[in-house]
DNA sequence: CGGACAAGTTTGCCAC
DNA sequence: GTGGCAAACTTGTCCG
């Protein structure tokens, strides 16, 4: 067993293991935020140069529908070739 | 003040009225559950063909994006026109 | 072998087979869609009716949990009825 | 008024500041999910060494609430500091 | 504040 | 039967 899974009465998880997960992940999410933020301040930047924010949140939307479009293409081709036992 | 929306100690709520909500709306559940069905059916109809399941739902979905696509091309032009007070 | 179930150097799909699963499929995922969106309209109107959209939906949630276990008893009853070979 | 701003007759954007603006988004999104994949990451070792994620997700969940509620804390402080001329 | 958008959670499905 | 993968639903967030 693992030196974190255990059962009801066991619950002596690794303090230390656990305190690294989690302030890996809250270091991450600040970061998240940050960049979130940084998102935010370019929209705020273009609205201030006169774009309109609501077109270019879509165009950004649209050319990602593009990536994911070709990213199920690469996809696809791989799955077509699986399924003809190409791999 | 609507019917349904009471303060607490006055929940006298319509009962032929929430009746009927909840019956509409388990009467579709119901029918989307079969809807669901008939898609399970098609599928394994496929699969009885020779057909590998897991390639055609990838051409579904990707043809899904591809009509996702195409209608946020139409809402683009029309935030366009809007953005341009053409509309 | 089936018509579409193939190896390698034989990969002819029947084209029109594929596109009328294809069809089949995309046609009945858009019914679903449109049940998913009936289903959406009438909680909008409970809502506008002034009832609570989130009490509703645990509402339905519990009746067809108790759906479900009433389902399982008869299916218990059977069974039962089926060994003793009462049916 | 703005290169940007202009009316009917007169969208002539500046191609190159738009597409500076576009790119400059893509590639902070882009960030935005290469650090979700990250935090995703962190989890599935946490998963690995037999810790609950969705325990752990909660822990995350309340410490962040706490942070909020400490720096509300302090902007209270503030606040009331600067009511009374004290700051 | 209400509706659109994104995130997280849950559920169902397929492969192993 | 189990565990990962993908879809659906629910919840929370942000903009107007």
């Amino acid at each position: 067993m693992n030196e974190a899974a255990r059962g009801i009465g066991d619950n002596h998880v690794d303090r230390e293991s656990l305190k690294g997960l989690v302030e890996r992940i809250e270091s991450l999410e600040t970061e998240k935020a940050a960049v979130g933020d940084d998102i935010k301040e370019v929209y705020g930047e273009a609205k201030g140069k006169g774009y309109d924010v609501k077109t270019l949140r879509r165009i950004v939307a649209l050319r990602k529908i593009d990536k994911d479009r070709r990213r199920m293409e690469e996809e696809m081709l791989e799955t077509y070739l699986a399924a003809l036992g190409m791999l």
